[in-house]
DNA sequence: TGCCAGGCCCTCTTTAGGGCCTT
């Protein structure tokens, strides 16, 4: 598989839609060696963080008022992804965001996310929940520094994402996990998730 | 502190409702 670029936004709040904006953004780029290139920025949207976000994520007003503007930083995140493949967590989030930034600097949306909450909810159907901090507690990955931050959360989200693979990979004796076996298996019924694998391995590499 | 949204997923479902996940 090629190199695949995990995103994670931290933003004013939970909808794009109604004028929350980016307040930080990270990529990290995976090959089948582990994490091998990061990208991270703090933006300026213009919009105030709530108090209740701000403790959330550490990240202040103060700290926004002094970062680039978003325009700016979403042309370097653009360059970063170089058109490679994105997954993030819980990627429909992230592809809204993604998707209103690009917007008003008048690009295009990369399509086709690929969401690590959905294949970790077949590959992990016994967690005890599908939140990062628990599935990275749950895979046993060593936390790589603090949740709801985004250099952080894209670096754990990598992690889990290789896991993930690996474990198919073991569990279903694959010469190769690809991101159409992963875009499969996250589209799955969550039951059938054997079946998708079993039936992906018999056409890719037939007897 | 937790609501705000939206899509997915499960079930005591499908003519629906509620929990999960992201900030």
């Amino acid at each position: 598989m090629g190199e695949r670029v995990i995103i994670d936004f931290e933003t004013t709040g939970l909808s794009a839609m109604q004028g929350d904006r980016a307040t930080e953004v990270a990529a990290v780029v995976i090959d089948e060696t582990g994490i091998v290139g990061r990208f991270q920025s703090l933006m300026n949207g213009g919009r105030r963080i709530p108090p209740f976000v701000q403790d959330l994520t550490g990240i202040s007003n103060a700290m926004i008022r002094q970062a680039p503007r978003a325009e700016e930083v979403m042309r370097q995140l653009l360059d970063f992804i170089a058109g490679r493949p994105l997954v993030a967590h819980n990627a429909a989030f992230d592809h809204g965001f993604l998707g209103a930034e690009l917007d008003r600097i008048g690009e295009a949306c990369p399509t086709g996310l690929l969401c690590s909450m959905k294949v970790a909810r077949r590959i992990y159907p016994e967690a005890p929940n599908h939140r990062l901090e628990t599935l990275i507690r749950h895979a046993r990955i060593e936390a790589t520094g603090q949740y709801h931050r985004a250099l952080a959360d894209a670096e754990m989200t990598a992690l889990l994402w290789l896991r993930m693979e690996r474990k198919l990979q073991n569990d279903f004796d694959l010469p190769e996990v690809s991101l159409e076996l992963m875009q499969r298996i996250q589209t799955a019924p969550c039951k059938a998730v054997d079946k998708c694998v079993a039936s992906f391995k018999r056409r890719v590499w037939p007897a």
